[in-house]
DNA sequence: ATAATTATTTAGACAAGTCTAAAAATACAG
DNA sequence: CTGTATTTTTAGACTTGTCTAAATAATTAT
């Protein structure tokens, strides 16, 4: 049997160690967890003991195949739910991290499965994240952050990196979602800020933003 | 902050005490919840301490107004739930249970009242148990079971009391379901079996069996 | 009314997950 | 390369919910 909170380190494990395939640091995962380098440290111990994750002392951790297996089920899940908030329940992109959060953790084969089927089987979340299928795959679309792109290029917004409601709801205070086409009119070399043309409408966004926010070429 | 385990002994301590009203002894919380009555104390003792609980040593335990209120509201999460379940995810009746009894703990008032609307704003749920609304107000339904009933009424099934799958899946394997429309043949004194006909079919069923099935006179 | 039985509570212990404080290992700067 | 700073681990303790075993209260039977 896996815990909540084993299952919440592995998740964290993945996403801080470029999805499962590096290596995490203890203070990092501490950090990741709202908890102390100690209470990490023992978790670590745990999932090691349990085959979820590599560990040698001072080292670092890192997922096996098997806590991959379980971090991208869990994303999974949490996506679909996403979607579902989303498509169904008229939830905004910046209220369903929360409640997803919960729903991920519910265990049942079945419900995730008819799930899936139930919103059409889809590919994306609502913040423009891939969703694993059910044998785990899934596609890690090309994106440059808006702070990356170049001038005078035509792209289109594919999804957000920090997805605190703060910064969703910015993006929706300023008319920005998914499928937005923007321009880079300049790029400002002193404050890294990024003047930007989309749906007709002109906006100066910070170089926070501008590092959250990717796109792709169209 | 409550816990999981909280609402759970909460819930339990609500169906067991018919609705909320009464008093339960230490012995059967411990039983339904399938622990000691050691634990089972100490849990009590934690609720009223919280508030949620009345308890005096050696009189057993009642939930108070606030007690209630929790357990009301796990019950309507747990049944809009299951109606989500079978309407929506082709679950059958007596798969439901188990998925219900995890969904029900997820924390969101926006998530229950938008679920609420997206089913529809059911009244009962899949095994014809009446869901609270908002206020936690809901119709008790005047239900006599099948071995209660008198001969030669027409009845119709509008519930059941034991929702084991074992159950549910023996009332499906005979056809018997809710709105079935039902009429009692003949009650053997012997056994207590009831031979029934319903839908131009004839049966016997056990005493076990008509003690579980809710019926109501049409 | 008293003895036997049953129900309930208490006391002390354990596992999971966390914490603080201190020790040990590693990294970094001069 | 040596001393300082940082990171990580260990040791011991606390909380929640559980357990067993023993003590106490309530109930039932004679």
């Amino acid at each position: 049997m896996i815990t909540l909170t084993e299952e919440n380190y592995i998740k964290a494990i993945y996403h801080l160690g470029k999805q499962g395939t590096g290596t995490v640091n203890t203070n990092s995962l501490a950090d990741a967890m709202n908890t102390k380098a100690s209470s990490a440290t023992d978790m670590i111990k745990k999932l090691a003991e349990k085959n979820y994750a590599n560990y040698k002392k001072y080292q670092g951790v890192s997922l096996t195949k098997e806590g991959k297996k379980v971090a991208i089920n869990i994303i999974r899940k949490h996506r679909l739910w996403e979607v579902f908030l989303v498509e169904k329940l008229n939830f905004t992109w910046d209220q369903v991290h929360e409640v997803a959060e919960q729903l991920e953790h519910i265990k049942s084969q079945k419900l995730i499965d008819e799930l899936d089927a139930f919103l059409g089987f889809p590919t994306q979340d609502p913040h423009g994240d891939p969703i694993p299928d059910k044998d785990g795959k899934f596609e890690q679309v090309e994106k440059t952050s808006l702070f990356n792109a170049k001038e005078s290029i035509n792209y289109v917004c594919i999804g957000v990196n920090d997805s605190s409601a703060d910064f969703l709801k910015y993006l929706d205070g300023n008319h920005i979602g998914l499928g937005t086409n923007i321009k880079i009119i300049h790029k400002e070399p002193f404050d890294n800020s990024v003047k930007i043309q989309f749906d007709g409408s002109i906006l100066v966004v910070s170089q926070n933003v501008a590092k959250n926010l990717f796109l792709k070429e169209v």
